[in-house]
DNA sequence: GTTAGCATGTAAGGAGTTACATGATTTT
DNA sequence: AAAATCATGTAACTCCTTACATGCTAAC
């Protein structure tokens, strides 16, 4: 029913759906990857790829060592129970998925979903940042509005940057639904911005 | 020695430094100011007040009712202590007053702080994002950079938005600056964006 | 040779959420 | 009269961070 933590499970599978990897190199991946902020520590992760090797969702491919013969490195694979489980929360779609940090795990293993899947999540998304908009707007007539003039160009600020990821979202949407088999890259530059 | 939880106690200084305040008004302001993402529950709030309480930083300002006579509210305001403490607190220039949630905060209450203190904090919030940008930059070039297309859409919107807000900040800095005296208000125009 | 980065872990503790519990007041 | 919203709280739990502990390897 994927709650608040399976952020972390999601990301391991996700990456580790690319190809095998160690602890520490998912580490620094996921840290790239999400890094618009918080950093994952090791007391997190280790522990939470203790509890996926219990689960049976990833295995150890045994120790590799490099060329060189360094230090062995414990290198995980995800199972055939790992890859449903990755499938699972990926088309669970629901509030959790809209949540900043679930929103960009979600995204960045885009490529392992279905379209249908993709259009909900930014959807979902989008009508999320939508309502949050409306609502602080709403609020905000009724409130402070002249008073504090910090706190004001914080609002405006934060508004403004909501209003652009609207924007970034409505062009991905745009972009999925004019994929149909051109696959014109998310990327491409749709008009807007 | 501002520690990473305190973000509470200073939003609630600060709030209560333009009036004094019950509980659930708190939330609804605290929320509507930082509401970009989490929200904040009872369960923090409520014990952080009575923290406070004993600590001596509020005091109840015995329970108020509306015309209509209302439940009682019980309201709070700010000692001597709290406002020392919500200085200080200001003051602190560190590593933890760039960190989103708590650069937010200190922020919104700039107005009750020297200009000194806030070009501090705004300078030090904009070299924490170059270094971010320069570091994953950086990383960029070495790592995936092909793979994966939605990921790298995503890093692509990330520094996107954080060179955004650097602009801003810059705008803002130079606001500072030539506010000697002038004061152009912080929202106004100044060329960029 | 010593610093910096690679690599894996554990234990304790902090901060905050969820869920529970209660009841008044306003709006529909 | 019911539903929504105001209003205050507590207890259990979760997730994560910090700090500790260990040792290898590459570069300077």
């Amino acid at each position: 029913m994927a709650r608040r933590g399976d952020t972390i499970e999601l990301a391991v599978l996700g990456l580790l759906h690319e190809g095998p990897m160690h602890g520490y190199e998912l580490r620094k991946r996921l840290n790239l990857m999400l890094g618009w902020g918080r950093v994952l520590s090791y007391g997190s992760l280790y522990p939470a790829l203790k509890k996926m090797l219990r689960a049976n969702l990833i295995t150890e491919v045994a120790a590799t060592t490099t060329p060189t013969s360094r230090r062995p490195r414990i290198t995980y694979e995800v199972t055939e129970a790992g890859n449903e489980h990755f499938q699972r929360l990926m088309s669970e779609v629901g509030p959790t998925a809209w949540e900043d940090d679930n929103f960009d795990i979600r995204f960045a293993f885009f490529s392992s979903t279905d379209m249908e899947i993709r259009l909900r999540v930014l959807e979902g998304r989008r009508s999320r940042l939508q309502e949050r908009l409306a609502r602080v707007q709403g609020e905000l007539e009724r409130t402070q509005a002249e008073v504090n003039r910090y706190a004001a160009e914080l609002q405006r600020h934060g508004v403004e940057s909501v209003e652009r990821e609207v924007r970034w979202l409505s062009d991905l949407i745009r972009a999925e639904r004019g994929d149909e088999s051109r696959t014109p890259a998310p990327g491409a530059p749709t008009g807007s911005d």
